[in-house]
DNA sequence: CTTACCGCCTGTCGGC
DNA sequence: TGCCGACAGGCGGTAA
């Protein structure tokens, strides 16, 4: 499921073959995404893209001209980079087709994504409350810490939350809490800043690898040249119920936590 | 303000 | 074999 570390190895993989190219035009087979493609970006034609940027799950096209483009990859969104005449096949809703030839084409069977357009990113609603990149120095231990003293939610509630920290899904929440040691039913005000320490340098560090490894691929994350990602082999507790904790071999338990299911080791996260 | 829950959407899987 | 419900889940929206 594209989490940071998916959107992130996706932006590495598209930003050398798009940017300074020009966009030709915007191919739409299915305009109904989480919300419609924008009519701005129908209409697009003739535009030069500047830097390919991230912030939280949203890759950010900007154009020289002004403007970006949104894309979100929502729960199954593939982007990937073909060649312009390669024939579309299900759920390829959508291609931005670059003067060199080149088709970044948006796949997404479940249609959770979105591609949307933004005058200013910085200001717009999508974006504008997000909170701070968790690899950036203004995520810190204190941060958190401050964030956190007065919400009643558990902790893994809170660092899934996008306006406290952008980019945490449900995958790299239980594997974080994990290497953390912390239950991830703790409530998050409840919770001591040096433990905060060890979460947010847990958080840095899973995202940090799982980047590295090109992402986690359960059934369908596939990078812009198709291929998957390998962090699911380092994955601790993510789908691991009943399982031994590969740290001290007690069977991992699973419960659910906002409709989200949760894996923990009871021995080692308390 | 906070927290809890719904629903968007398709593919897959287990149970009967 | 086929049908049906549950589940996967990011995240905005709404209700309490």
């Amino acid at each position: 499921m594209p989490e940071l570390p998916e959107v992130e190895t996706t932006r590495r993989g598209i930003a050398p073959q798009i940017e300074a190219q020009r966009l030709v035009c915007v191919q739409v087979r299915q305009p109904l995404l989480r919300w419609p493609v924008s009519p701005e970006i129908l209409a697009l034609k003739d535009q030069v893209v500047g830097a390919v940027a991230r912030r939280g799950k949203y890759l950010l096209l900007h154009l020289e001209s002004g403007g970006s483009l949104l894309l979100h990859l929502g729960m199954s969104g593939t982007l990937r980079l073909l060649p312009a005449d390669h024939p579309p096949s299900r759920h390829d809703h959508l291609d931005l087709i670059f003067a060199n030839g080149t088709c970044l084409r948006f796949n997404d069977p479940r249609r959770f994504g979105a591609c949307l357009w933004a005058a200013d990113w910085r200001t717009h609603p999508l974006l504008r409350s997000l909170g701070p990149e968790p690899l950036e120095p203004e995520f810190s231990d204190t941060y958190l810490f401050e964030r956190s003293r007065t919400k009643r939610v558990p902790v893994k509630q809170f660092i899934m939350n996008s306006q406290v920290v952008v980019g945490v899904g449900n995958i790299y929440a239980n594997e974080s809490l994990f290497l953390a040691g912390i239950h991830p039913g703790t409530l998050a005000g409840k919770l001591s800043r040096i433990r905060y320490a060890r979460l947010s340098e847990a958080i840095r560090t899973v995202l940090q690898q799982a980047i590295t490894q090109g992402g986690t691929t359960l059934k369908d994350f596939v990078n812009s040249d198709g291929k998957p990602g390998y962090f699911s082999q380092e994955l601790q507790v993510y789908g691991r119920a009943g399982q031994p904790c590969k740290r001290c071999n007690q069977p991992l338990k699973e419960t659910r936590q906002g409709q989200r299911t949760t894996v923990y080791c009871p021995k080692c996260q308390r």
